[in-house]
RNA sequence: GCCGAUGUAGCUCAGCCGGUAGAGCAACUGAUUCGUAAUCAGUAGGUCCGCGGUUCGAUUCCGCGCAUCGGCUCCA
């Protein structure tokens, strides 16, 4: 029989014997390199390692180090869970469980719920079956047959799963380990006994394809790592990132609360809180100033008429709280947009003065579902930083890249990674199609010019037009959108709004609704997380504390006191009987940037000595030093 | 809204099989006058989330509600 030939992931050649699979071949090349080998890619197709070889295959291997790897090692561990699932709770209907992000998750349908404890009982199961060394075995069968196999082992999910596939697909791959059969197109790794670190960490509601119609199933979420190190290390991210947590910091450091007998999802701002929300809006209404924003203020509630005339009475409503004013029904305004437009429209506009921006700091209210509430990041009022531009068509690109600039501005100001996102027109909408496409083109043409990357957000635009979302990350990860741009041609129509074009003739202006740092409330969550409560010292609500080592210093102590204050700079004191050591450890858990101590030498030489957050001394200084040292470095941000 | 878990002092948490509750920190009082992450002692502090039910008796068991947490769906 004639050898075949193969190009080995070093771009070398070599022969070898008919129906060679990936592992031969790889062991008589560099054996070495299968222990950390979890698949391969043949001709660029991810593949198992037990897989055959034919004659002209271009080999590589996916490393467990990799992205695709750990992915496919998590996904792995995940069908391990799931047959542990079944093997403890008999009649558990497994339905998807892929990998993600940060692990793995598996759902399932079973009569009872998952409690917490059974996560245990799985796991040991798990570390059994991960023990035994069951080999992953790929098998094809034509989809009925597939079908035919499922429905006899009681799996109506995997069943449904075969049904949907497009008609062109005739066969499907199943994967089995030690009794258990999932359908899954794989790879997988070679055996079970290559897992070597997991954990499984909640269980979760989750309805079946995502959809609320659906019947809601069992998640369990896990993860899984190629050394039992890399686990630990990740779960001891978890704890410090539960540290940053912003619910829990809003209440250390004294920012903000949210009340039971207050209601759910409103925030109430303690002064510190309110500190650190009047300097981000300060900063705002500068910055807003220099890009030629107006800045404007509408009522709290609108006629309900006012609110059908825009369509969010009729794609809106749900979000919307109403109100009864003497017989007529009012709209609690869930947006800014109709009082900006009303502003527009109080006299003739022309061509000259376009484009038009106008900024509101505007408080809104949206009735969000109970179970969506979280901390500052969701909440049912919040405070946007909105502006609606009403431009020409031929400004409108321009507008656009100026809004992305800002945003770029605003989060390396605030020191944020984000992603980009294009979200596109959803089912529930109003305007024509040709619309819709004319602002999706102007969002994409704009970024494009700006050289921006994004993604693209299938349907979830607004009901009035497409939008670019800027998304930045929280302590856990998760995704919270801030800023957007959203482009509309349809308000502008449903208001008729116009101005008059150099021929003298009425134009329809092109509105751009628009919001830098999002919501304020949520902003600020996210911030919290991102400093871990440890704000730059322009944002610090307390910028210095001023610590006397001894009653004895109490006097200069506030004569000192009065003299950093009047120079603008956020100071509290600490003049308690107690120990030097005891008020640090105080301001140091409240993360003020500056301790300021006064003992003999200080009051001596009329001087203070700062001690910073890091723990840094700066030895004795004049006040004026210190003062003029701290307006310094605020002067860039205010 | 849906699934699950949780709710005890200002905070973090104990509390067995039903017999009306404890610790540490914080607070307050006193002593101490102290130099860069916790001085000592004492005192006070609770509708055990709320409302019903079972029981001689409920923080504990059951039901309903409210709220929080983790997800799902939805969104800034």
């Amino acid at each position: 029989m004639r050898e075949i030939n193969i190009t080995l992931p070093d771009g070398s050649k070599a022969s070898y014997p008919p129906g060679v699979t990936v592992t031969e071949a790889i062991s008589s090349w560099h054996k070495e390199k299968l222990k950390s080998a979890i698949a391969a890619r043949i001709n660029g197709v991810s593949v198992d390692l037990s897989r055959p070889l034919q004659n002209g295959d271009a080999l590589e291997l996916i490393d467990v180090s990799s992205e695709e790897g750990l992915s496919i090692l998590r996904h792995s561990i995940s069908h391990v869970m799931a047959q542990a699932v079944q093997d403890i709770f008999p009649g558990a209907q497994v339905a998807i469980g892929p990998s993600i992000e940060s692990g793995f998750y598996y759902d399932f349908e079973y009569g009872q719920a998952f409690a917490p404890e059974d996560l245990e009982k799985i796991e040991t199961r798990m570390k059994e079956i991960v023990a035994a060394k069951h080999p992953f075995q790929r098998r094809e069968l034509p989809r009925e047959e597939a079908m035919a196999f499922f429905r006899e082992r009681g799996e109506p999910y995997k069943v449904e799963l075969i049904n949907d596939l497009p008609g062109d697909v005739k066969t499907v791959s199943l994967y089995g380990q030690g009794g258990y059969v999932d359908l899954c197109r794989g790879p997988h790794i070679s055996s079970t006994g290559k897992i070597k670190a997991f954990k499984l960490l909640n269980v979760a509601g989750a309805y079946w394809r995502g959809d609320e119609k659906n019947k809601m199933l069992q998640r369990i979420y896990g993860t899984g790592f190629a050394t039992d190190k890399a686990l630990k290390e990740y779960l001891h991210l978890l704890e410090e990132a539960k540290k940053r947590d912003h619910r829990k910091l809003g209440r250390e450091l004294d920012l903000f609360q949210i009340n039971e007998d207050a209601g759910q999802g409103l925030i109430i701002f303690h002064p510190r809180g309110t500190v650190l929300r009047n300097l981000i809006e300060d900063w705002e209404k500068k910055e807003h100033k220099k890009r030629g924003y107006e800045m404007v203020m509408g009522p709290q509630i609108l006629k309900a008429e006012l609110w059908k005339r825009s369509g969010h009475f009729d794609h809106y409503r749900d979000n919307m709280y109403f109100t009864e004013v003497e017989g007529q029904s009012y709209g609690i305004k869930p947006m800014n947009c109709l009082s900006h437009m009303l502003i527009y429209k109080s006299k003739i506009r022309s061509y000259r003065d376009l484009p038009i921006r106008y900024f509101e700091l505007g408080t809104v209210h949206r009735h969000e579902k109970t179970g969506v509430l979280h901390g500052l990041m969701r909440v049912r009022q919040f405070t946007q930083d909105d502006a609606h531009i009403l431009c020409t068509p031929s400004q409108l690109n321009a507008e656009i890249r100026a809004i992305a600039d800002f945003v770029g501005y605003a989060m390396k100001i605030f020191g944020f990674d984000y992603e980009v996102e294009l979200s596109t027109r959803p089912k529930d909408s109003i305007g024509s199609d040709e619309e819709w496409e004319m602002a999706t083109a102007a969002l994409k043409e704009a970024m494009r010019d700006n050289g921006m990357s994004y993604e693209i957000n299938e349907g979830d635009g607004a009901f009035y037009g497409p939008k670019i979302d800027f998304k930045l990350k929280d302590a856990l990860n998760r995704k919270w959108q801030c800023a957007t741009i959203q482009c509309d041609f349809t308000l502008p129509e449903r208001f008729d709004l116009s101005y008059i074009g150099e021929d003298g003739e009425k134009h329809r202006p092109v509105m751009l609704h628009r919001v830098i740092l999002g919501a304020i409330e949520r902003f600020m969550g996210v911030l919290i997380e991102h400093y871990a409560g440890a704000f730059p010292l322009w944002l610090a609500p307390v910028q210095a504390v001023l610590l006397t080592v001894t009653d004895k210093f109490i006097p200069y102590g506030e004569e000192v006191l009065g003299r950093i204050a009047d120079a603008g700079i956020r100071v509290e004191k600490d003049f308690r009987n107690e120990k030097l050591g005891y008020k640090i450890r105080e301001a140091q858990l409240q993360k003020i940037p500056y301790m300021l101590v006064i003992g003999d030498r200080e009051m001596e030489s009329g001087q203070i000595s700062p001690r910073q957050r890091d723990g840094q001394n700066l030895g004795a200084v004049g006040v004026e030093a210190f003062t003029s040292l701290v307006r310094e470095k605020c002067a860039r941000f205010e």
